[in-house]
DNA sequence: GATGAATGAGGATTCATTCAT
DNA sequence: AATGAATGAATCCTCATTCAT
């Protein structure tokens, strides 16, 4: 219990659990601070203000994620690339909050989502766009104006699993974030993405 | 006067609107009530509380949705069941505020949530489980395991593009909630159901 | 006890006396709105902030002795003038805290003085030096680029005594806001007017 | 490193300059050490309290401005003593803040006040007042009653023109504190001494 | 001497809610 | 129904001060 974590990083860990579930209006700055072990005045020696906490909890929490996807985008061909699909998800079981954090953005809207859309994510979704392109079994099945919808439902579906995991949760009775949950999870990704690029027919999995 | 709507509707239209794009936490009474044309105290004799006001909305914009879904399990078989998507797209475009307000509670978790759950989205998912495997073309693909993976996927899609419609916007420059985008969307998903379905081959959208 | 006086007035009394002795970051609103008989919370439903409140005081106060002020430069001549010191004099006594919250602006300076200076201040100087400049006595003793000065002497010959009241009831062991002192201090600053404008020789007091 | 000035002395120095224009409360102690090149934490290893260091720069600059008033009254006439007034006008022009922070103590009254007023000032004005009543041609225009007055009246002008001077200077659209405005002020002061003291006739500049 | 970090006490302001009118 | 005014409980944040390093 002795915590070897650094005050800050135990601050941020606070924050990134409790904006993830709360929301950053819905959450208190002295329940972080509490939650790292602080008063509300000694986060202050940390962190400028509320919104400056909040945009380091993102920034920490997004910048791997946004370094991972990137790879995604540099490969020549999509052929193996089932690999990144693991990756991914591998990284967000391992930072479960992220995906609600990000959920929370995109829902709210503001000048915090423009800057990270155009600055971090666009140029991604770009360069996907580019990889799709030079993919031939993709355009046998869908239309190029199709594919930013492509890439957006592959978001979707990779996204809402994690952020909406408090809603299945509840609904199938099972714990959508444990390990059987994600494994199962991962292979459905796995078909699912070789079937919209035009290659269910290749190995991944046949029907159980 | 002049306004045609009651004050309790527009009030529910006001709180509709703002606790999609804020949350419950970051909306506040006073907001609404003057978005409604009111002071905060005469809001309080339409509705009890905030939450009672909250509730209200939620119970407004779920309900027929709910019934629309409830529609698409009552069938038998699914062919020719792409109509349910053009049904429900045209319903989410008219309610816009719906799916994130479903996303904020969905993430958020709590006992308003178990409720939602259990009581009104299972019976739904159930059903919709047991239409799935009266279907035979589906197991050709699918194992039963993944069949909740397949609800959930096409939940994930369709109520996703208009949840992240502000990141979508931000990110392809092209407002999600337009007439457009939602059209080109509908018949993207409707491709992709049949290919979820294992019905890639048949009629629906060949590549343009 | 029954405080006859509009809530409003009642806080805009209590902030006036708190913020001529404590200045306006010296002063709590809980404090105001105490004195007012308020909660702090309740003292915001007739003042958005601290600051307006202070500026409404500021306004309430410095309105009516500007009004009496422009009086002064009406008249064509400053002969008989003597009177509207007796005006001033009796008009400040009734407002004592008014001077000292002119001090403390005074004092500090910032963008609030800056538009009460330029706003109000400077036409008024600029009426009475026109004054000035067409009475004949004047100009035996004092050149034309000394008339600012004479008017900013004059000014703080007037306001002094009251702003600085504390510091010279200690001085003198007099409570230098009684109606003896004041009296005296009137007659005084007659006599002084007088010597200024070269006319010492005329009536309005001889040596005790 | 290279700054000659001990750490104390610039505390000082920054100390003095925000409490004149900010006053005791709305002068916060980050601040002043910021101004010094130093920590909140680092200034208390020179001063024991915020009130310690406001008494320390109150005493600092108090102290030779006592000492030189008391040569005023030290002397048994007063011909000649036009010259205290240069004295007086350049040592506050050195220490512009001086008169703004015994204005803020002034106004606002209190302990501190109190024992600045009994023990230094009221001896000095007992001495000025014994000064004055030995000097004949005074008592032509003033009764013995009227020699405090006459007294607070010179100190009125000799601090106000600096203590109000954001005022000033915004109201005359020049700096009060600039070499020429002194000056003005200075030959003003000369001038207006004398003819309080019934020597208008004297040298000490005729209009223009 | 200097500093980073911690903190209790406050301080301005917001908020959901109530109530008399 | 509508509202102005009132309020206790928070909320974000500042401040003077301390202490270990």
């Amino acid at each position: 219990m002795t915590d070897p974590a650094s005050t800050r990083d135990r601050i941020l860990n606070a924050a990134e659990a409790l904006f993830a579930e709360r929301g950053l209006a819905g959450t208190a700055v002295r329940d972080i601070a509490a939650e790292a072990g602080l008063t509300a005045a000694s986060l202050y020696n940390h962190f400028a203000s509320k919104e400056a906490l909040y945009e380091a909890v993102l920034e920490r929490g997004v910048r791997p994620l946004l370094a991972l996807l990137s790879q995604l985008a540099e490969g020549e061909r999509l052929e193996g690339r089932v690999d990144v699909i693991d990756a991914l998800m591998e990284h967000l079981a391992r930072t479960p909050h992220l995906p609600r954090l990000v959920h929370h953005e995109a829902v709210t809207g503001g000048v915090r989502l423009a800057r990270l859309a155009r600055m971090w994510i666009r140029p991604l979704v770009n360069e996907a766009l580019s990889v799709l392109k030079r993919q031939d079994a993709i355009s046998q099945h869908w239309a190029q104006d199709e594919y930013p919808l492509l890439i957006a439902a592959w978001l979707h579906l990779l996204f809402g699993h994690f952020a909406m995991a408090p809603l299945l949760t509840e609904v199938f009775d099972e714990d959508a974030l444990s390990r059987a949950s994600l494994e199962r999870q991962t292979r459905f990704l796995r078909k699912l993405s070789l079937l919209l690029l035009g290659r269910a027919d290749e190995p991944g999995g046949s029907p159980t």
